[in-house]
RNA sequence: GUGGGUAUAGCUCAGCUGGUAGAGCGUCUGGUUGUGGUCCAGAAGGUCGCGGGUUCAAGCCCCGUUACUCACCCCA
């Protein structure tokens, strides 16, 4: 089991748990790049003026700055509070979205429109670290970009794509639950309610404290009526696998232009999910989405049986994130919280690593000076693929199979000196102990037993 | 940022009313003279988070501090 951290809420993994990490994070990108989403890398460190460029002043951000600069100002020069808020100043990434949009902006013409775009890198968010939440961790992002104008057909790609890359990973059911922010703020327009993002601030606590008291709080700090706080909560109980919340919504009786619009774009979401990726999404009228750059659809993950856990992939449709002069770049995307997942995985064992290090074959000396024979005959499997690792010295046999044992290696390979003065290989199975001779220059595994295989549980 | 809890061996945790630091697991060695896992025997391993105080005497009581942890807020 994973360890506490010796710095809390920046998780270090032992081998055998990286090993389920990387088949997580190989799983995504193979699966991005199935597709045709590229790979980018953006820099750790943002300036602090553009991190916070959408507001979001709340966000707990890592600042960085040179020792040497801490020394100087430290030896009395004059500057020290208004320097922390400096514009300029380097802070580390707390998403991905926003270090893209910069990206996309600064580069755009030398990348083409639409433009599909996968990053998978660490973030750091300077929060109180509980499970579920770190202050440093993986988020894996797929992002499609549009010059102008994007396709609404991107919106399903992204969540077809997601649902894909999370139904091959180790986790168990999932349930991708969308909205749509024109929906949600054309319906409370059409009931009278001007403020939306108050609406939604209160309808997102739902789960958290209630309907009475989403209600109370609805009609106490955004003056709305007991019949609008019903209308809005009734909305907000909406939730369909299919395409039947359209209904739903019109049997309320509010019109709206914008209201209009939303319905028929999470219809077209959630219609052609359920066609493809049936049980995977549903339409759900409560999520509302904290960041307030989001403009049309927007998505919540979380695991079936591990609601409490919070949402393992997130994300929408921004229109206007990205701007340069009087071209703006509209984008949809989805980001998986990498670490959260993890630690759930860790923490109830939904998945283990079949050993702890790479190495499929441990060759055991007989003698000494064997060591460079050895070699030979490890560089020979290596050259098909094999991973071998050669002992560094002939200690008992019952020593090296326990090394080997100890660290998950299915095989000890054993050479010897037959009668005639031949050399013997054999290789032994440690699971099984059957021990067969066999030729260095062309024996296999078998396949599951090439690299270590992740298993759930 | 707000409020609770905890801190003793590599890990999980005991430690009574203050009186020389304990167990299980793990590790190492041997039994087993070159084929592991079981079993048996033995060994190593500690600044009792840190600093101060009370006391003849503190792992235990008091004060402070730091870290970890859970919940809230917020999010992946």
């Amino acid at each position: 089991m994973s360890r506490k951290a010796s710095l809390s809420g920046f998780h270090e993994w032992l081998p055998a748990e990286r090993i389920v990490e990387q088949h997580v994070l190989d799983t995504l990108r193979n699966t991005f790049e199935l597709h045709g989403f590229s790979s980018i890398e953006t820099r750790a460190v943002e300036t602090l003026g553009q991190l916070l460029r959408k507001g979001e002043i709340d966000k707990e951000v890592y600042a960085v700055s040179r020792l040497q600069a801490d020394t100087e100002q430290g030896a009395g020069k004059t500057q020290q509070p208004q320097d922390a808020q400096d514009p300029n100043r380097l802070a580390l990434h707390f998403d991905l979205t926003v270090p893209f949009a910069r990206y996309v902006v600064e580069n755009a013409g030398h990348l083409s429109f639409p433009f599909r775009r996968y990053q998978i890198q660490k973030v750091w968010r300077g929060e109180r670290p509980q499970e579920g939440r770190a202050r440093e961790f993986t988020q894996a992002d797929i992002d499609v970009v549009g010059d102008g104008t994007l396709s609404f057909r991107s919106d399903v790609d992204v969540a077809l794509v997601m649902a894909e890359a999370l139904g091959a990973l180790p986790i168990g059911g999932f349930t991708i639950r969308i909205n749509n922010r024109k929906l949600a703020e054309g319906f409370y327009r059409g009931l009278g309610l001007e403020d939306t993002a108050g609406v939604l601030r209160n309808i997102d606590k739902l789960e958290k404290i209630g309907a009475d008291e989403v209600s109370r709080l609805l009609q106490s700090e955004l003056g709305a009526t007991q019949d609008q706080a019903a209308q809005a909560l009734a909305l907000a109980a909406i939730r369909t696998e299919d395409t039947s919340f359209v209904e739903q919504v019109r049997a309320l009786g509010v019109t709206h232009e914008l209201l209009e619009e939303g319905l028929e774009e999470l219809a077209g979401v959630v219609g052609e999910l359920h066609r493809r990726a049936p049980g995977r999404a549903v339409a759900d009228l409560s999520i509302a989405r904290g960041l307030d750059y989001y403009t049309g659809t927007v998505y919540e993950t979380v695991l079936v049986g591990h609601e409490q856990l919070g949402s393992i992939c997130s994300g929408g449709r921004y229109d206007a994130l990205a701007s340069k002069g009087n071209r703006t770049f509209p984008g949809v995307g989805l980001s998986i919280g990498v670490t959260r997942l993890m630690m759930r995985i860790f923490s109830q064992e939904m998945a283990r690593a079949s050993r702890s290090v790479p190495t499929a074959v441990y060759i055991a000396l007989t003698h000494d000076d064997d060591w460079s024979a050895a070699q030979d005959t490890a560089q020979s499997l290596r050259g098909r693929g094999i991973p071998a690792e050669v002992a560094v010295s002939a200690e008992k046999f019952g020593k090296q199979i326990k090394y080997a044992d100890k660290r998950g290696i299915p095989f000890v390979w054993f050479t010897q000196t037959g009668d005639d003065g031949a050399t013997v290989h054999e290789v032994k199975d440690i699971r099984s102990g059957e021990q067969v001779q066999v030729d260095p220059a062309t024996w296999m595994p078998p396949e599951s037993d090439l690299r270590p295989q992740v298993l759930p549980n």
